[in-house]
DNA sequence: CATGAATGAGGGTTCATTCAT
DNA sequence: CATGAATGAACCCTCATTCAT
């Protein structure tokens, strides 16, 4: 990288790539994987068909890194927000904040991306970006993981009390979040974050709080 | 219907329909929609990959059918099972249960039939089978109902106290449900039902008691 | 094939197949193999691009196929015509004429057959058709044999005189063959058979007669 | 070529043409004319694909200078070595032996030449570099017109006496060469040269003695 | 009704060639 | 000149759907 040159068109390259993505991300959250074709991908990101090739192997190669990308960014994003100082409840919020926030109108990409995983992994008949697969299936976990550890730490400190397995629970945590999203989805359009975070905390910190008898 | 014959040749008819959406159901829940292939859903069924036209239009309209027809089942048996007498939790139990059950090993149909939902129906550029589609908005909406009549009839008896409105709640479950169902899917292969059904109502109860100042 | 219907069906299915062939025949033979597209033959045989697909399974297929078909068919014409009660050099005017004749318009099919098999078979990467292309190896195989046959028992009965291999001499007299091929092909057209043949046993015969000192 | 400058830059520029020729007969060789991409020339060249484009304007170029070279070169060897004071045989073994070993490792060279020769060259629907092939096919030509002449001469000399045309004659003996050829590239490396050379000379001189009855 | 076959309409991918720096 | 990038033009192959028997 001590050559400036070099170093431009590394940055350039990088810049055009990272469009790609972007033009990815919109397309394929709108459309999930199947029904997005490589040309709209182009065409949203400004390039020819052909050109996608000069920055990825093929059209998995496109969803996968892009997978990868954003989760690894909401991961970054999330961690730099945590504190275990924190209470609970404050750190729960803020990775639901970030969750339904950092993709903006795009939040459906998580839907697209948490289907793709349920489904076209597992039929690799000859199987390739292994190494890709590995990282995505890495980072989807790691914010399984994220979550855990927020609930773990919080038992531990006798903040919270379950009998619940803390991967559970986060499992279920995360299926609140599809949930809400979904309903977006299915309105069109992104829903009130606040109001989003509010009613998912509500429901975890006490669910419907049945009378025990 | 007084024609015997024509009685007869109608259910003969039926029963083929029939044996397709089963067929469907199995390869649909394999496979996800986008994936299937009309030849699969004939091979499975024992037919040939024409003959499925003599009973349904298209692709779209054997999925549609087949959604709406296992939902109706389902609510169906929820409601059969249903008490308003009974204590909240039971009903909850049941619904689960049910839900958990119904499917067997094609569990993952709900999976599919969910993503569909948010998917394909928005793009409809040259809208067909506008009735069978609100039939299936309309079971999949049903379904939720159910939920939601379970919470808001428990509300009124003082059984459950939340602030939540009870469609939110019925969405959430929903949430958990699908999250449950995901989690099998990636395994490969159903989990404890009884397990599924008790974290969840688990969850449901109390969430994780944090410890309100 | 006691059911009628079934082998009329068979039937019908064996010679729109063998028309593909035929058709493959003729422009491959026009053009070689890379630069014969699906579509040509498809045009060639009267069908749509797409319908080939149901009598092969891709553009390999149809040519090693086609080429499997078309030595065994000269094979057998040869086998038929040989007898090693006659003189050699009957039979290989035979051999020859039967080589000469069997394609007709088509004889160049010989070359790209030839070409083809020096070529692309090494270079597979994510080998298909391992059953075809064995086949396709022993027919060209057999042809040689067929001609290295002829020449070790005319070599036996005292016929003829030379110290080369039966193999090598086989060779040798397919080269002859293939270049006489190439001559017409550069001409655009089939060159006079009886000729061609005499040459070649003219030359075969006595060589070029060296006055050895 | 007065100046000095100019003359330098003409010399590199050819030395870099050269390096793309040398680079191109490795490539084109081993795969063939179809098999072989653009890009790999340039690797095998150490250039950038788009670079070959300031030396050649088009693919076809590259081959058809590369084998207009070639012969010219082998042509050149050839009228080296031949002496038309020295017996027939002697010559014809300078040839073969020239032929044999010229290309080392890119014997196979000839066979793409060969066959590019049938084939490309009829199908000119907008012709272009006619002056290039025009020179192909020259030199294509030279290459035989020099065995005929050697075998012209030795007839007129009485050292061999056949019935066939010199040219006839010199066509076959391009067919020995090419089969000799061709099996090397079956087997995936060169043969013994001698061997070869001393197969054909032996197969030439007196053929397969057959006995005249 | 059942089905083998036919096909139009793409979709992903490749590659020679062009362009801008 | 060198080259990374861009792209039009194919081409192979798939699949939902239609048709003829």
């Amino acid at each position: 990288m001590i050559n400036p040159r070099e170093a431009r068109e590394k940055a350039v390259r990088k810049a055009k790539s990272d469009l790609i993505q972007d033009a990815a991300c919109r397309v394929f959250a709108r459309r999930g994987f199947h029904e997005t074709r490589l040309e709209d991908i182009a065409a949203e990101a400004g390039f020819s068909k052909a050109s996608l090739y000069n920055y990825y192997t093929d059209k998995e190669e496109i969803f996968l890194s892009l997978a990868v990308r954003e989760y690894r960014r909401i991961i970054e994003e999330i961690d730099g927000e945590l504190d275990d100082s924190r209470p609970f409840l404050d750190n729960m919020k803020s990775v639901l904040f970030i969750v339904f926030t950092h993709f903006g109108e795009q939040f459906a990409l998580i839907l697209t991306i948490s289907n793709f995983q349920t489904l076209s992994l597992l039929h690799a008949q000859m199987p390739r970006h292994e190494s890709l697969k590995y990282d995505f299936e890495h980072e989807l976990g790691q914010f399984g993981s994220c979550i855990a550890h927020l609930i773990r730490t919080a038992k531990k400190r006798g903040e919270i009390q379950t009998c619940l397995g803390s991967a559970t629970l986060a499992g279920f945590i995360g299926g609140l979040i599809q949930r809400t999203l979904a309903d977006w989805r299915r309105n069109g359009a992104m829903g009130d974050v606040e109001t989003a975070v509010n009613d998912i905390v509500e429901f975890i910190t006490s669910g419907i709080c049945v009378e025990k008898v």
